[in-house]
DNA sequence: CCAGGATACGAGCTTTTATTCACAACTGGA
DNA sequence: TCCAGTTGTGAATAAAAGCTCGTATCCTGG
């Protein structure tokens, strides 16, 4: 267990590395959908990757930096699609919807993955660097339709509604009503004084 | 990676056999709450618990076995607080007020290992052993109070409001405010049409 | 209080996993 | 084309973890 890094160990700079990190990336996402957090393993990754152990090694140093950048890949993904939702819905309701179909979305692709994704991140303790950002978002949108939503504190708020949506995505009912479920339970949290 | 059952393998009968059991199951809760999943070992939980790896095994046929033990432990406890609480109390909002207080109360005693035997429970798919009577001890109070939450599908609504709770009490905003905010959650999504 | 089953022990075997390193193969510019 | 830096390889090492088994100790019924 040497004190390892969380970060990159180099950047690739010739595309034939680019391509090499890319591959581990994907690779390792598949192991972890596949195998979970158990069978999770750089051997492994790299195997699936069709690469070399010590190749995996040169741009990570070790198997806690390879979860902590495919968290943050997804984190980063997951942000960019807020943004974009928060500019062009119009209204309050609309937004939020919005926001709410972003989030579903996104925990139902490959749901498996997306829930390792969520413990790492909580284990980690990556949350605080995408926090913020998301916080900002929501919050944001929160404020600007403030007199839908008067009176409450946006960011532990915005917290909660990210929480509360993925946990009902991750549970894994009836994808049916899933949207649904998620909107009664962010409308009502919302309304609820 | 012998193909390992998640049921004990055998029962202690000796008054000293049942406390050895107990004594392993309280160290590898501290060892699982310490160490997290990643450090959680047989060899780890055996030191911990003042034992002999060879005696866990006797009653444990895997570190797996040894998770599900706990996992299985502590729903058995939640139900049981849900079943007090959903008799002690009286009217609709009283009763799920202090359903509400006991899942709270759960995950806060211990957060971390809350968090980590929830994780668990998904993983190992031990969900189904429990949902059925959790689910039939919620849908019974919201049937029993059918007027005041009209036409809903009790048992996925039983399984969305522990997801709800649970998640929200995981997550770790201010504790002050927690209680407020679940019920605001849970009020919300009952009263959302 | 003795026999025999139940219980406990822990050294140690095996397998898995993280990580390194000496070497080979590429690539882009001079 | 050739070189220096960059990249890629995979066998090898050491540590960690899962698990067994021969042996020793304890308990209970007769």
């Amino acid at each position: 267990m040497a004190a390892e890094t969380l970060s990159p160990r180099k950047q690739p700079v010739q595309a034939r590395s680019r391509a090499l990190v890319e591959a581990i990336l994907t690779a390792a996402a598949r192991v972890l959908e596949q195998a979970g957090l158990e069978g999770f393993n750089t051997n492994r990754v790299a195997e699936a990757a069709g690469v070399s152990v010590g190749s995996l090694y040169q741009y990570f140093p070790g198997k806690t930096a390879l979860l902590a950048a495919l968290v943050r890949q997804d984190a980063a993904e997951l942000r960019a699609d807020l943004a974009k939702a928060s500019e062009t819905a119009d209204g309050a309701r609309a937004t939020v919807e919005a926001m709410v179909d972003v989030v579903v979305a996104h925990q139902t692709r490959r749901p498996v993955l997306a829930r390792l994704l969520d413990f790492a991140e909580r284990d980690l303790d990556l949350e605080s660097e995408d926090e913020y950002e998301v916080q900002g978002l929501i919050g944001g949108v929160l404020s600007r339709h403030a007199t839908a939503f008067p009176g409450l504190n946006t960011s532990e708020t915005a917290r909660d509604l990210m929480v509360i949506s993925r946990a009902l995505a991750d549970a894994g009912g009836d994808p049916a009503t899933l949207r649904q479920r998620v909107l009664r339970a962010v409308w009502g949290y919302l309304a609820t004084p």
